[in-house]
DNA sequence: GTCAATCGTTTTGTATACAAGATAAGAAAT
DNA sequence: ATTTCTTATCTTGTATACAAAACGATTGAC
């Protein structure tokens, strides 16, 4: 983007905000984080905007950056828009992805496979996310590409708690196999519905996480 | 967003570079511009994130914001991924859709065909926006209707464009016709097939646009 | 004559200072 | 006692000043 201060701040309050460090409304003082990075308001304010742009906090005017949390509703939403970029991402690529491509997929799965034998979350996660990152590449779009990738950012943190339910690294193999199945046969609308049906049910899953907090608290 | 002089000049730079002021690679002079604008370089800098966040500008280190217009190949791929957004509207749509939202999308669709009748393609064009923006609504999906406005935001200028085409108009019409047809019936399939095709046959179009223009340079 | 290096100018990135708006607290009036 | 208005403080938004880096031009060497 533009300089290196503001950016790795940015990057810095991205991980902060991620990990849960701050609430949901919380505001994020200026004057207190200029202080404990060392740097003055300016590049701060740059990468508040950085943060706003992607939807991690809310910039109001004349009151300042509050933290952005996506409350379940807003998740389900994501998810459900994720699967459809998913999904068109499976079907392009069914008809335009490379041997090569596929050998890479093969490849991503094997490791897959591999992690989830020693049950390793965070093995699986990684080539997972080489996996679906093929996926984006070959759909031929880059805007596309770009876009999915975006979103898939953004759902990162909460992706990553689904693969420590019981029986999910398991099932998300399964649908992998399918997926590469559908894309070696140049099966466009099998490979999208399988890609569909692979990122739907996370957020599913995710639903069911939350309905079980909500009634815990009760 | 945050303060009103850095989201004004935003807005009035976004303007000039959709209506084609700057060339794609144009570098924005802070100084010159602070200077049009009558403020000092924080707000304009402050602009140009915004302007980079939406995809507008390009800020690279060190050397400035420069112009970002889209070619030719990126144009056609945000045309596919639109279509792509709208389907899904449109599929959610068709499930969810309330009687009132119903009879919005028919009195803009008539004022859409009065609007072919004494050919005004300003007058088509807002109610054309005001028809896609009642089904952005109607999925359902706040995150989905909110992606999908921006990027129908972004393709605006180039949109606009399409109705000049001879005959455009009606088929355009034609197709909206099709659509809510589809939504009534509660058909979700329909109702997606229906809006991808008529998203998909702008950028088909465009597609043309672009041919003719570089055979002409010829 | 051409290439490279250094110096100067321009421009970006950051800090600080100032202004204006917002919030909160206290005082006065009902 | 409660409510409202005023005032004080705090925070954001903007301007300016300063530092550092990049670009260009000129000069020197090969």
């Amino acid at each position: 983007m533009e300089q290196r201060r503001a950016d790795s701040i940015a990057e810095e309050l991205e991980e902060l905000i991620f990990a849960g460090t701050y609430r949901d409304g919380d505001r994020l003082d200026e004057m207190r984080l200029a202080e404990q990075f060392g740097v003055s308001r300016t590049p701060l304010r740059e990468a508040f905007q950085r943060l706003a742009l992607s939807g991690l906090v809310e910039l109001i005017p004349r009151r300042g950056a509050f933290v952005r949390q996506p409350g379940p509703v807003e998740l389900m939403e994501m998810f459900e828009v994720m699967a459809e970029l998913e999904a068109t991402c499976g079907r392009l690529a069914a008809m335009r992805i490379s041997d090569a491509a596929l050998d890479e997929l093969r490849s991503a799965n094997a490791n897959c496979k591999a992690a989830v034998e020693v049950q390793d979350c965070d093995a699986y996660y990684t080539e997972n996310e080489r996996f679906h990152r093929i996926i984006y590449q070959q759909s031929g779009n880059r805007f596309l590409e770009q876009e999915t990738a975006k979103l898939h950012k953004r759902l990162k943190p909460f992706r990553r708690q689904q693969l420590r339910f019981r029986g999910r690294m398991a099932q998300s193999m399964a649908e992998h196999e399918a997926i590469v199945d559908a894309l070696v046969q140049g099966d466009a609308a099998g490979a999208g519905e399988a890609l569909r049906a692979h990122v739907a049910v996370q957020g599913e899953k995710f639903h069911n996480l939350m309905a079980s907090l909500q009634s815990a608290a009760e």
